[in-house]
RNA sequence: GUGGGUGUAGCUCAAUGGCAGAGCGCCACACUGUGGAUGUGGAUGUUGUGGGUUCGAAACCCAUCACCCACCCCA
């Protein structure tokens, strides 16, 4: 084992092959939310810690957030999540912003966690989200946007599907149970673990929270209950507006989805894969107050996260990455003997001025080792240009993926390449 | 923070106390002007690290480090 470096841990490499992957995401989310009309929008990799400390959860600062003391001596944070600065930026202009703000961003997030199969330390993450509205109807359009990635990332409704609930609603059926308004946040931590923790061990979490024994009863038939949605106006708002979007096939109602989090007031989700084993792709809701906690007036938002590495893992099982990353170049020029070597490098300076990328074979070496090398790039057109070729003033061009050779002037080499570019395969 | 697992060639892994190996990859040649195939040959090791037990340790014991998996948590 030799004594090299490792990259720190929770962290990921991107060979070329993994950011062809990372890039394909990135285009793919951006087309789905401009699609909406969604801006791109982005924030400091780095806040302050106060930003945090007014809002998100103790937990996520204190003991997951990378923190450090910057020259100066202030307590600098590697954003954790994006809503706070979302917050902050919302707020400072809070008066000369065009409401509904429809923004959408892809960067980087910092979680000081035990790395495991899906979870690193440093991530990518999609937010997006409608901030001003407050109805039904913006709800059902974020979930659209969520089932138009989901589709255009390759996905059946029958493999990944968006499952959603209302905290109101649940709300609402818990006053009926009796539950008080004080029990009820833990009741929603209670719901948010019941399949993950065993039968036995959820109903004596539950007593552990002070439901009695008709209470747990009568909340376990509201889990089973999939129909609950419909008594609620908004929901059935809900829905309906999600027809008209085209996207009612990838949402389903259940009542168990309630999320962790203690700031959603509305309409909440969450994109489960659901075929094999339930991992969750993403999540987000309705949340009020956005901009309150940052000294601005309340303001209402709905909106999702989606983390890039849980994303991969499902995408990799269902056989939906994209395949590995060639050549941006289609065309190599290889460097048939020492004295070529400057008229390879010529000849690859006239294709780009004439528009066609190239790449140039560092040495002359045997001629096969540049072909193999050229096959594992995936380049699809060799130029070879030995003595004869410059005595004529000519370049073989070799088409790999057809295998196919032909001599070709050098006046005529670029319109002549450019045939195949435009339109074919490889390019 | 808790529990479990794994560290051997560039990669994936064998070798269960007795000569450290295979497949893939890599390099060379067959093939000095033509890629994916085939064949032949070749290089590559502090067996994570430190200590202990033993005539003898990759293997057993202790410590340590790293990674993986699950839990916790999930903005």
């Amino acid at each position: 084992m030799k004594t090299t470096i490792q990259a720190l841990k929770g962290t990921r490499d991107f060979y070329p092959e993994d950011m062809a992957v990372r890039s394909w995401l990135y285009r793919t989310l951006a087309e789905v939310s401009e699609s909406f009309g969604y801006q791109e929008w982005d924030a400091p990799f780095l806040e302050k810690i106060d930003l945090y400390a007014a809002k998100s959860g103790e937990e996520l600062v204190k003991e997951q957030a990378f923190v450090f003391e910057d020259r100066g001596g202030d307590l600098i944070t590697l954003r954790p999540e994006l809503t706070p600065s979302l917050a902050r930026l919302v707020a400072a202009r809070q008066n000369e912003l065009a409401f509904p703000l429809r923004w959408w961003s892809f960067g980087p997030f910092w979680r000081y966690e035990r790395p495991q199969k899906g979870r690193t330390r440093e991530f990518f993450q999609w937010n997006i989200d409608m901030i001003g509205p407050n109805s039904p109807e913006a709800d059902a359009e974020l979930v659209a946007v969520a089932a138009a990635f989901l589709q255009r990332a390759g996905f059946h409704p029958d493999q990944v599907q968006i499952l959603a609930n209302n905290r109101r609603l649940m709300d609402t059926a818990l006053a009926e149970l009796g539950i008080p308004r004080e029990v009820r946040p833990g009741v929603f931590r209670l719901v948010d673990r019941r399949d993950k923790l065993a039968p036995i061990e959820w109903e004596a979490y539950a007593a552990e929270i002070g439901l009695s024994a008709e209470q747990l009863a009568g909340l376990k038939q509201t889990l089973d209950n999939p129909d609950l949605w419909q008594r609620s106006e908004e929901f059935t708002r809900f829905f309906t507006a999600l027809d008209a979007l085209g996207a009612r096939e990838w949402v389903r109602y259940d009542p168990r989805i309630i999320r962790g989090l203690d700031y959603y007031t509305g309409t909440v989700f969450e994109a489960k894969e659901v075929a094999r084993g339930g991992r969750s792709i993403l999540g987000g809701g309705r949340y009020d107050n956005l901009v309150q906690d940052v000294g601005g007036e309340p303001v209402s938002a709905v909106g999702f996260a989606m983390g890039d590495v849980m994303l991969g893992v499902v995408l990799r099982e269902y056989g939906l990455l994209p395949a590995g990353a060639a050549t941006p170049a289609p065309v190599l020029v290889t460097i048939f003997d020492d004295a070529g070597l400057l008229d390879s490098y010529r000849l690859a300076a006239g294709l780009r001025a004439a528009g066609v990328r190239a790449a140039v074979y560092p040495d002359a070496v045997r001629l096969p080792k540049q072909l193999k090398y050229a096959d594992r790039l995936g380049f699809r057109f060799v130029l070879i240009c030995g003595p004869d070729e410059r005595a004529n003033g000519l370049v073989q061009v070799k088409d790999l993926a057809n295998r196919t050779q032909a001599a070709i002037s050098r006046e005529q080499l670029p319109a002549y390449l450019r045939q195949f570019l435009a339109s074919g395969p490889g390019v």
